[in-house]
RNA sequence: CGGGGUGUAGCGUAGCCCGGUAUCGCGCCACAUUUGGGAUGUGGAGGUCGUAGGUUCGAAUCCUGCCACCCCGACCA
């Protein structure tokens, strides 16, 4: 194996899919498609998920379970969902195999084909609404807010590690509420834990808005997101979240006994982030060296690098670094001390910068006579001699996270400023998105037809309409009509 | 699903045009010397050449079908 990883600026997308897999967090499946989350992967996601299910349960949402399997006619209850979704459904028809006739190998049992096929769920919506149509009688019963954590499949024709697998880990909340107002609420609501996480966690600046018509969840009156830069100046939606209006409560007849006495339909959301979070993540931060995690999702935020020759030489570094780590710990600092002897430092050195491991400390011989360490910070590839006479290393590191935290932010933060654009002329659209890429800031008449036209003709379209734009009269980029306010236009993943 | 490309050891590859049982590097195993940025030497293990068939005395090599993967389109979180 080759020791470099391929370069951003040569091909991107290489180096994306060589990252994934050198970095450990990843790999290809038998099956066409899907993907093996490798150990150091799946605790990165596994980080995620203990965050974001925190923040769900902090907004007062309880997760539960719906099965894998829909009826195959659940899927037709909403018009626009089925439209959404029906070309991508893996679906079951058998439950039975039976070995064949010469006994090589098995075979789909032909009796045993089922009276109804089930449909892998690509979302949940169906399933769940059919639930709720038995849990929800009165405004008693509202709101009902509900979340899993499952895998969906979703048969794509082009498939990447994390950004677009056929099948994916995600949560999806479904809730149900007595008012339209209190619905959108919600999902709005949820966009700003997304983007809570997103910035906080992800150290990815995300901007929120609402989607356009075209772009809009099958089957929701209006689709709220989060949507990210990457470093080659493609956007990439990081989650969503939907005002479902009454649709699926019409489709599956929700209905709800008012306080009044009425009987009306409930209104409803979902939402919804997933393995693709671990693509923003990595296309975000890392660097030709490798993944750069932000300190608060690394599955070790530090790791300790012994040098020494010779069991006795180790022997004093461990029992120094035994005394650092359990500092550390006390600060609630994740540390790794990594005294293998299979390896050479140097080789050590490399293998956590391509792991993206926050902050590395060095210690040998020289090190143990004058009561030092060397630090070295993966985000800039700094070295530092720390002295441990002179300052208190677990808030010291503890401290150092931070900075790292913020730092990695204010540099994707910045970079995505830089990487947006107000433009006001179709040339100028079609000259920046060409040379320069990123988030196009342009006026847009409201119409499915510009929209579309722009696609085909540059491949960019509406990432969304940011929730905090201003009102600003102007004309569409394309066609010139009328237009209230700017939204952005990128190519995306 | 359309157009193009590629399948040779765990990974990356040479050989294919011009047929004679496979090259090199990384990795792996053993031993020794090494250890402050991916160590070095010596020895060793590992291959139904994607798969099925055809041509031939003989196929990694030529022909046909199939499968998988990659890139570009259509679709999508």
């Amino acid at each position: 194996m080759s020791k470099g990883l391929p370069k951003r600026s040569e091909d991107y997308s290489l180096w994306y899919n060589e990252l994934v897999k050198r970095a450990d967090l990843a790999e290809n499946s038998p099956v066409r498609g899907c993907m093996v989350i490798k150990p150091y992967g799946f605790s990165i996601w596994e980080k995620m998920q203990a965050q974001l299910d925190k923040m769900f349960k902090e907004t007062g949402h309880q997760n539960a379970y719906f099965p894998l399997f829909i009826p195959k006619s659940y899927l037709s209850k909403e018009a626009s969902h089925v439209e959404g979704f029906a070309k991508e459904c893996a679906v079951v028809t058998h439950y039975r195999l039976k070995n064949s006739e010469d006994g090589k190998e098995v075979v789909i049992d032909p009796d045993a084909k089922l009276e109804e096929e089930l449909i892998i769920r690509p979302t949940s919506e169906t399933v769940i609404w059919s639930t709720y149509k038995n849990w929800i009688q009165s405004y008693r019963d509202l709101p009902l807010l509900v979340n899993q954590w499952a895998n969906v499949v979703r048969w794509e024709m082009r498939t990447r590690l994390f950004l677009r697998t056929a099948e994916f880990l995600w949560q999806e909340g479904h809730t149900a509420h007595a008012t339209k107002q209190e619905a959108v609420d919600e999902a709005v609501q949820m966009m700003e834990v997304y983007a809570a996480f997103a910035e906080q966690y992800m150290a990815v600046p995300v901007v929120r808005g609402i989607k356009s018509e075209n772009e809009r969840f099958a089957g929701a009156e209006d689709t709220y997101c989060i949507e990210a830069l990457m470093q080659d100046g493609k956007a990439l939606q990081a989650g969503t979240s939907h005002f479902l209006g009454q649709n699926f409560a019409k489709a599956f007849d929700v209905k709800f006994a008012t306080k009044e006495g009425g009987l009306e339909y409930v209104w409803g959301t979902s939402w919804g982030v997933s393995t693709r979070l671990m693509g923003a993540l990595i296309m975000a931060h890392s660097d030709d060296n490798g993944l750069v995690l932000p300190p608060k999702l690394a599955p070790n935020q530090v790791v300790i690098v012994p040098i020494y020759r010779g069991d006795e030489e180790l022997a004093k570094i461990s029992e120094k670094a035994k005394e650092i780590m359990t500092k550390l710990r006390s600060k609630g600092i994740t540390v790794h001390f990594d005294n293998r002897d299979t390896h050479k430092p140097g080789w050590k050195f490399a293998e956590y910068e391509l792991k993206g491991v926050p902050l590395r400390i060095a210690m040998g011989p020289r090190d143990l006579e004058n009561n030092t360490i060397e630090l070295a910070r993966r985000d800039t590839l700094s070295k530092e001699t720390v002295n441990l006479s002179e300052v208190n290393l677990e808030d010291y590191i503890f401290d150092k996270l931070e900075e790292i935290q913020n730092s990695i932010y204010t540099k994707a933060l910045s970079f995505r400023k830089e990487m947006t654009t107000e433009v006001n002329s179709w040339e100028e659209f079609k000259e920046i998105l060409e040379s320069k890429g990123g988030f196009i800031s342009a006026h847009w008449d409201g119409t499915g037809e510009t929209e579309d036209k722009i696609k085909e003709l540059t491949k960019a379209t509406i990432r969304c309409i940011p929730i905090d734009r201003e009102d600003e009269d102007g004309q569409c980029v394309f066609s010139g009509k009328p237009s209230k306010g700017r939204v952005l236009f990128a190519k995306a993943y």
